[in-house]
Formats: structure tokens, C-alpha cells, sequence
DNA sequence: CAGTATCCGATGCGATACTG
DNA sequence: CAGTATCGCATCGGATACTG
């Protein structure tokens, strides 16, 4: 919504007026997804200004949407969705299936980001079948802006994973490298590790173990199980 | 959206750029209601410019959500739903319950449009309990803008509802006046004919059945059902 | 870390009028 | 009926720098 209300009693527009200004469906994609802290939300959302986020964040409390509250610990503050902010998951789901569905994959991967790749895998892995030991694995895109070419997971089990874009210096466990539309890719289940490595796209550097059952521990983008209805 | 790509390859992203542009979420309930004229899309939001309906039309267009079809009577043109289009319904869905459940009322109320409340009534009245002959009833708004005072619903069996603004000139079989916000009140679930009867708010006059069913022939909103979550 | 302040440019879109 | 054309302003929001 650029300007103004719609004037309408119609639900429907009112709730748009909410939640179709800029960004805004986004972000709550990404407070849905768990992220709390201001700084958190930015990576989610890395093109997105921090006085643009700040605002929508005032926005939405005023709703009723969002609630800032102060942390637990260090009395930093979190942005918290209330009960209305979490009825909005099925609304965003269903947004996120429609889109997975019915627009052309091809647009997908004209819209790439790294950053947000690295941030939105680093949520989904899943560590059962990872060694039970701390895991570094370093991701080399070939074609990435530089600066922001190589990345790594720091995986170890009871933490949370640690996503750096500088070497935290420990030794690393798989060397992945693969253009950026090809772990995009699979990541939105439009493609297979398998098949990436085969067709020479994708290269698995050491650890045997991890590099076999890498399709399994790299969760997917909550929509790659959507069929898609469009080439 | 305001200006340009969200350029992330999230579907929900994607799915905004097409989505939450002004209007469009608005118009797509109107569609997915079952308006296909262009004339009939214009009112059922009223206070689109036709220039911009005819723009977002072309882009819905583009991005396979809506096709223009020549109608089969007289050439005239229809925009119908592709089956992505009508994916939709849920999402459209989605909105409209979370807007009832989540915005307060008196929110809705003050958003108040006649000609929008009429064109959407007139859409659902429900024909069964109405007399198997013609019956011509009038609203009439004591406080609605001077022009938009007095309108007409011409029921008949067999035919579209028509919705007049201007006196068809047949009997009255039932007179209805209230105040706007106690019939779009009505409308959207939160009052009832009997209750703004009783309190004076509304005031029915001629035909006894037509008056003391009135609650069951006239159609409610299709969120009305929804229950409401705050005052 | 968690935001604010400021500035300015692009453009979305509202209003109105007009056409085939 | 079914749109198009034009104009101009408001405002949204991007970029950047700065603060406690």
C-alpha cells in the first residue's frame, strides 16, 4: 500500500492495508521463522533498511501484531508476534505454497542472495545425522559478490549453529563449492545434491560420511515440497 | 509494494511483489466473488481509479493470474481467474478471516461505503425464504452522502438481483431505513435485525414475512461467520 | 547491539477528462 | 460499456551516516 486507507469495511482490505506494505509480508515470514532480535531480523531481511524495519516493527505493535518486550538476559529488547501475529502463519504459508507453485522457477533465480541463503540453511539443518562431534563446513560460491564468497556453518551438537563469514579458524570438515544458482537450487527442491555433483555444478571436498549424506542433513526451504505447476 | 523487486528468491517474497501492490489483494476478492466485467469489477471497489484497475489487470494478466476473454454474448470482454487465480481463493480466505477475527470492529465501522455494501448484499441474498414473485425493496441511509441515500434491490425469481440507485418505479414491498453503520454492522455479523430493530437503529415497514425473515434472506458477509477475537 | 536522523529521488497512484 | 491519456503531487522508502 503506497498511500492512504482503502476506506473499505471489507476484511479483506483491511487487513491488507496491514499487511501488504512494503516488506511487510517478509518480515513476518522471517519473525515466523523464529528470529526476535532487531539485528536478527536484518539478516532475514538484508535488503530491507533498519529505519524501514524499525518503522514496520512500531507498525505492527500498533496493531496488535508485534509485542516488544525486554529479553530475558542482558535486558536486550525482542520483538515477539502476539497471538494475532501468530494466527498470521497460515496466511503466510499459504502465500509462500501459491508462490512456490505458480511462479516461474527460473524468476526464482534471477532473485538471488546469498546472505539470505546462508541465513535461512543455517535454520534448517538438521543435526541427527551429522557426527555427533562439532562440524565446520565451508561453502565457496564461485560467482558471489566478493566479500561474501565464502561462508561457514559451525555445527556442534546442544549449540546453535554458527553462521560466519569469516574464518573462525577451525579445521574444516567439508569444502563445499557450487555456483550460487545451484545451492539455491536445491535448497528450493528444484534440485539434488546428487544430481549437482554429478553434472560437475556442485563439488564435496572430505569428509566422506558428511559429503554422502549431505541432502539429508541440508534442510530445505519449508516450500520445496510444493509441487510446482510451472516450468 | 511501492517500487521495485524484493530481489530474494523466497516464495513469499515473490508472492508479495504480485500480491501486495494497492489494490490488488482488494480485487481479487471481488474476482474470486465472481465479477468478471469491467464495469462490475469497478464496483465492487468503488474507489479504484480505472486506470489503475486496468493496469493491474494487465499485470495479473502477465503473471498468469487473470485472462481476458471475449464473452460469449455480444463480444463484450470478461477477466476470468486461470487456475492459479483461483489458487488464490485460500489465501484471499486466510486474509479476510484474520482481518475479522484481529481488527477491532469499530475500525471496520468507521470505514463505512454504501455502494460497496449494497453491490456486496445484493451478491448473497438468499432467494429460498423471499415470495416466489417479484419483490422490490428499499434501503434507505439516513446519514449516507447525499445521492447515495436511497437504493433499491429488485428480486425475482429466475433473474439476477438487480441493484438500482435510481427508483425503478415499482411497488415497495418493504421499507428498510437505518443509519450506515447499523446495517453494514448487520452485514459483517456483529448485529442482528432483531437487535437493531428492538434498539430503534432500524426500521422495517410493509410486508410482514418479508420484514420478520429479513435476517435470513439477506445475506451475510462471507467472513461473518468468523468469530471476532478483540472488542 | 539497537536503533535514529536526515535527505532526496523515483514513482505510484489519485483525479479528471476523454475516446471508440 | 470498456477502457486510455495526461498531469502532478505526495509519500514511500533507499542510502548513508550517526548515536547511546
Amino acid at each position: 500500500m503506497t498511500q492512504g486507507s482503502y476506506k473499505q469495511f471489507c476484511p479483506v482490505a483491511m487487513a491488507a492495508e496491514i499487511l501488504c506494505t512494503r516488506w511487510t509480508m517478509v518480515l513476518l515470514r522471517e519473525m515466523l521463522a523464529g528470529s526476535t532480535r532487531f539485528n536478527d531480523l536484518r539478516r532475514g531481511v538484508p535488503r530491507m533498511s533498519p529505519a524501514l524495519l524499525s518503522q514496520r516493527l512500531k507498525e505492527l505493535e500498533q496493531w496488535g501484531v508485534v509485542k516488544r518486550v525486554k529479553g530475558g538476559e542482558g535486558g536486550l529488547y525482542e520483538y515477539h508476534l502476539t497471538t494475532a501475529g501468530q494466527e498470521l502463519q497460515p496466511v503466510i504459508e499459504h502465500f509462500g505454497c501459491w508462490g512456490q507453485r505458480w511462479i516461474e522457477s527460473k524468476v526464482s533465480l534471477d532473485n538471488l542472495d546469498v546472505q539470505l541463503l546462508m541465513w535461512d540453511m543455517r535454520r534448517s539443518l538438521d543435526l541427527k545425522p551429522m557426527p555427533r562431534k562439532r562440524s565446520t563446513i565451508q561453502f565457496q560460491y564461485t560467482d558471489a559478490p566478493s566479500g561474501q564468497r565464502t561462508w561457514w556453518l559451525v555445527v556442534a551438537p546442544g549449540n546453535d549453529t554458527d553462521l560466519c563469514s569469516l574464518n573462525p579458524g577451525f579445521d574444516i570438515d567439508l569444502y563445499v563449492s557450487s555456483d550460487l544458482k545451484t545451492m539455491t537450487a536445491i535448497w528450493m527442491g528444484m534440485e539434488t545434491v546428487r544430481h549437482a555433483v554429478n553434472s560437475g555444478c556442485m563439488k564435496l571436498v572430505g569428509d566422506k560420511q558428511l559429503a554422502s549424506n549431505m541432502q539429508t542433513w541440508l534442510g530445505l526451504s519449508p516450500f520445496a515440497k510444493e509441487k510446482r505447476m510451472v516450468a
